[in-house]
DNA sequence: TCTCAAACTGTAACCGTTTACATTTCCTGT
DNA sequence: ACAGGAAATGTAAACGGTTACAGTTTGAGA
């Protein structure tokens, strides 16, 4: 009997959503036209295009993006590590990222480094894993395997937070090292002498490092060092920034200002400060980076360093895009910064005061 | 000639990275046994596998996981729609539920919903287009349409932060209104009577309506009323918050304490009453919600309903799992929540005090 | 009316895995 | 040594789209 080579055909299938050639058939027209109705509606003909959207809303048809990736080659999907989303600039950058991206027609894989190179690097590979066709960086500074991963698969990139003009990398950022500089500048020029600096774990952030680095080198100019027990480190919490804090007015004889990294670390040495029964900027003047929501809303108002986070990812968004398109983009783009005066620097108290 | 039957086989691989294939090659098995090495290990030799992770060592093989997603329906991926993510407790479901998720397999997106239903509604469309097998959701109510699409693609969800017994969907929260409650009576017993509460728009969050009923239900049992001009609408910002605030204290005669709905809105009252010259808690008590890393280092430090968010998500995130491996999973988890009594509450001042 | 290019539509191979089913290899017990 | 079942491995179809290429329709110009 030849009937016996009839083979069943598999079916593994489970849901039985509608697929293309449902909507297909049900609009009397073949796939490739309905394909092309979702992917370039001009080379398709009013009258068919609205047969199958019809069609396709009647069976609520919801295109298959993992085939559509694995036939195309592009996911259509963005990616984003940071250190920690807790830390409110972060989440700014993956809210505006994320919704940039949905503008262009992308979603967006969230994931968090922990302040690591090497959680960053697995991250990565990870998100190259899904098949990410481009990935926004935090900072320029990754490992190389990161950069290797990300060329040969020919990945699209952009490293963000750091404006450095000779960079090989994509980049969109903004001069760390000058914010800190004006910033200290600005110090000086009030008559601040004895200035301490709380700063992060340079070892895992660049952008700690260029700010720190701004700051000595004005300070040098000066004739001042920003060194030693002048500088205290502090991770993310309020806790250790209080710390360092402590640490600082401890060490630093006659201190009179303080340089934070971010607004947390500002906040938390508004905090201690008040606690150890000295006035900000009455006793101490200190400065943020970042300008959160509430600082302006301190008391006293925080002077801080403010930066266009949201802006930046959306360019960065705007970037990746249009390297996926083989558009032509600016391979690197600077923001400004602004110096942010408010209430919580001041002149220092008159010399042996106290 | 017959030679012109011949076809050249399409092409249509751009990269040149390893494939299966390749590595099936190279280890001189076939493919489906690598397939196995990293599905169902156990069921592969010892040495195959070895010579297996050689091979993809040799190659830096990454598998293609919009293959397997396409050939295994599914994408061993998740999803979490949030309001926002510039409110630490979303961020600290985000990364909790991002961690857990990468224990698991699996990898995570984000979407924000903006805290409108539409936007929830959009952004879930968004994920199911990008097949992801499950979803965190935050609290229990979402349009219809919502739940009729997770379910017909039988996408496992999970709704968060409210607990409700009678739910029918898979949950994992606490008693809002049982936490509000609780915070009340706290107040009541320490002598309040002129209360005030600064709330959340309700239309879009159940978890604020919930709250609110469990302050009014305490209040009423006291013989007291809470509504009218004793509540005070704001969104998440300080600025608005900071405005009920100022509206609730010009309003509420003789007030001496404000229920907040989160703690930005707590520090934010605290900011403006203390701009106001009012003392906290001398002259107001003031509680928040969520407690917020900086919720104990505030001056007054802020007594707050502490709930164990970052938990909640690693939960949800056991429990997408759970549902997608088919294994027995609770269907309704309550967690507790904590009333830390800090500083901004006190007994209200001595009546006619002023 | 006829020609011919442009515009549109159709056919089916292909993307890189997984997995049902078939086959081979390896043990165990007699 | 051998039967027979378990364990390991292989073969190739299928997953749901996209797209190269081929075929068909349309419309302007002669």
């Amino acid at each position: 009997m030849t009937e016996a080579d009839q083979r069943v055909p598999r079916n593994r299938r489970s849901s039985n959503a509608a697929g293309i050639r449902d909507v297909a058939q049900r609009a009397g027209i073949s796939t490739a036209t309905v394909s092309r109705v979702y992917n370039a509606p001009d080379s398709v003909s009013e009258k068919v295009r609205l047969r199958v959207e019809q069609a396709a809303r009647e069976l609520s048809y919801i295109p298959h993006n993992a085939a559509r990736a694995l036939s195309s080659q592009r996911s259509r999907t963005l990616g984003i590590v940071i250190p920690t989303v807790k830390n409110s600039i972060f989440a700014e950058q993956v809210e505006s990222l994320q919704r940039r991206a949905l503008a262009h027609g992308y979603t967006l894989f969230v994931a968090h480094s922990g302040f690591t190179p090497a959680g960053e690097a697995e991250q990565v590979r990870q998100m190259v894993r899904n098949g990410i066709d481009g990935i926004m960086l935090v900072g320029a500074e990754h490992r190389p395997e990161v950069y290797d991963l990300l060329q040969s698969r020919e990945i699209a990139y952009v490293n963000t937070s750091v404006w450095d003009a000779d960079s090989p990398h994509p980049t969109v950022g903004f001069d760390n090292g000058a914010a800190m500089a004006h910033t200290t500048r600005y110090l000086l020029s009030l008559g601040h002498r004895a200035i301490g600096a709380i700063t992060a774990e340079a070892r895992a952030s660049d952008r700690a490092r260029l700010r720190l680095e701004g700051a000595r080198h004005v300070m040098a100019e000066a004739g001042l060092a920003l060194d030693g027990a002048r500088v205290a480190y502090s991770d993310h919490s309020m806790e250790s920034s209080r710390a360092a804090c402590r640490q600082l007015v401890e060490q630093v004889p006659g201190l009179t200002a303080i340089l934070c990294h971010n607004d947390v670390q500002a906040f938390a040495a508004i905090l201690e400060l008040q606690a150890m029964g000295l006035s900000v900027p009455g006793d101490v003047s200190v400065t943020g980076f970042d300008d959160l929501e509430w600082a302006r809303h301190l008391q006293p108002a925080l002077t801080t360093v403010r930066v266009p986070w949201g802006r930046m990812a959306e360019l960065a968004a705007d970037i990746l895009v249009a390297q996926l398109n083989g558009e032509d983009f600016h391979r690197s783009t600077r923001l400004d910064f602004d110096l942010v005066v408010r209430q919580s620097t001041a002149p220092p108290p008159p010399a042996g005061a106290a």
